[in-house]
DNA sequence: GATTCTAAATATACACTGTATATATATCTG
DNA sequence: CAGATATATATACAGTGTATATTTAGAATC
């Protein structure tokens, strides 16, 4: 690399490429470096410092999405900013590992928030309830995601050893004695939960109205 | 340290004890050799790994706990239950860090999912739902132990600086526009977040009965 | 009780990590 | 072209987990 080739942009990118190939922690200064035929120091001409690069890398990828998708009732807002949430986080394996992280989480995160609370708002929640309800989703949102990215990373395919990992990693094993089907659906139970908390939205609202 | 007085379970304490006071970050294996005055490498006689090590604590600490209540009806089970398992992860904060890495949840937290599963059926759930509320509901106490007990360590005081990471942190920010109490109440928004689950629960029983 | 055996602690070393500091170089400005 | 400045490099330090080799101390056997 030239002399004044690297660009802030440069790197948030390298790293962005390193978090989806190979997960958050093969995202380390001398990687990202690497990748860009750069010594490690150079990148500190661009950014603050690794915290500052993962911040960095999170506000990249959050601020290109959409959350708002223009849906008319206030269920099908949610859902839609959710589901685009989640979307984002499986494109991005790592991502939502990332956003769990202290400070790390960007100013862009406020985006799905301020949706949210204006939906439930209308759905007739109170603010501070407006606020919980936002917290349950993005804890379940975040956590499914990790759950389903965990192990995904593009040049590795999901082999043998991550699908065992599946299985020990949270307790897949009481499901099996429930004669379930033996291939979890990430998608249809991320649907369920969410169904579920605004099923819940729905009878606190109806509490209190009564 | 004499020649045999080191025990797995010395080992299993003194990391325990970082983890509380210190963090997840904090316990290193050089760090908790040197809480037993002991060579790094001792610690390897009676532990794997170091994730072997993270595991049996989280194992250490699961054990003790009693995630049954012996409550009448499948709501106060539920409630029962992941309080329990809140109170643990507060009381030890670190370990709902820890409970989410990958690989370190042990067999333990199986006892907490059954008991939910079984509550779940009575309430009238399928099987997959039953699975998917679970995961549900602890994705969510997970992660808002997480959230609370960040930076919460014996030693360290909640100063001003603990202070503005937590508003800066996930989106506090909204959150004072909207005259909301300045100060977060945690307890009370775990409490509506599991109440609006579990009024999800009732609707869906509702809904596959009609 | 002395000797052997073995399990446990130590010492050293390697490849990593983030980044502070000091230096060299390439580009822009006067 | 000369000087200033921004950028890349080189080196170094204190960490990390842990593999390997060695010493040592307690238990077992004679």
């Amino acid at each position: 690399m030239r002399a004044r080739d690297l660009t802030r942009g440069k790197v948030i990118e390298a790293g962005l490429r390193l978090l989806d190939r190979e997960g958050m922690e093969a995202v380390s200064m001398r990687a990202v470096a690497k990748s860009l035929r750069v010594t490690p120091m150079a990148l500190y001409n661009h950014v603050d410092s690794k915290d500052d690069l993962l911040r960095a890398i999170a506000s990249y990828v959050l601020d290109q999405a959409m959350f708002d998708g223009g849906a008319s009732g206030w269920r099908d807002q949610v859902v839609y900013c959710f589901s685009e949430f989640r979307a984002l986080c499986l494109r991005h394996p790592g991502l939502s590992r990332l956003l769990e992280g202290p400070d790390i989480a960007p100013t862009s995160a406020f985006a799905p928030m301020e949706i949210t609370l204006r939906a439930l708002g209308q759905a007739g929640l109170s603010d501070l309830d407006s606020v919980r309800t936002y917290f349950t989703l993005v804890s379940f949102t975040l956590m499914q995601a990790t759950y389903q990215s965990r192990g995904d990373y593009v040049d590795l395919e999901p082999n043998a050893a991550t699908q065992r990992n599946r299985i020990n990693g949270f307790g897949f094993k009481v499901l099996e004695q429930m004669e379930l089907p033996r291939q979890w659906d990430f998608d249809r139970a991320f649907e369920f939960g969410i169904g579920l908390i605004l099923d819940g939205v729905v009878s606190a609202v109806h509490r209190r109205r009564a």
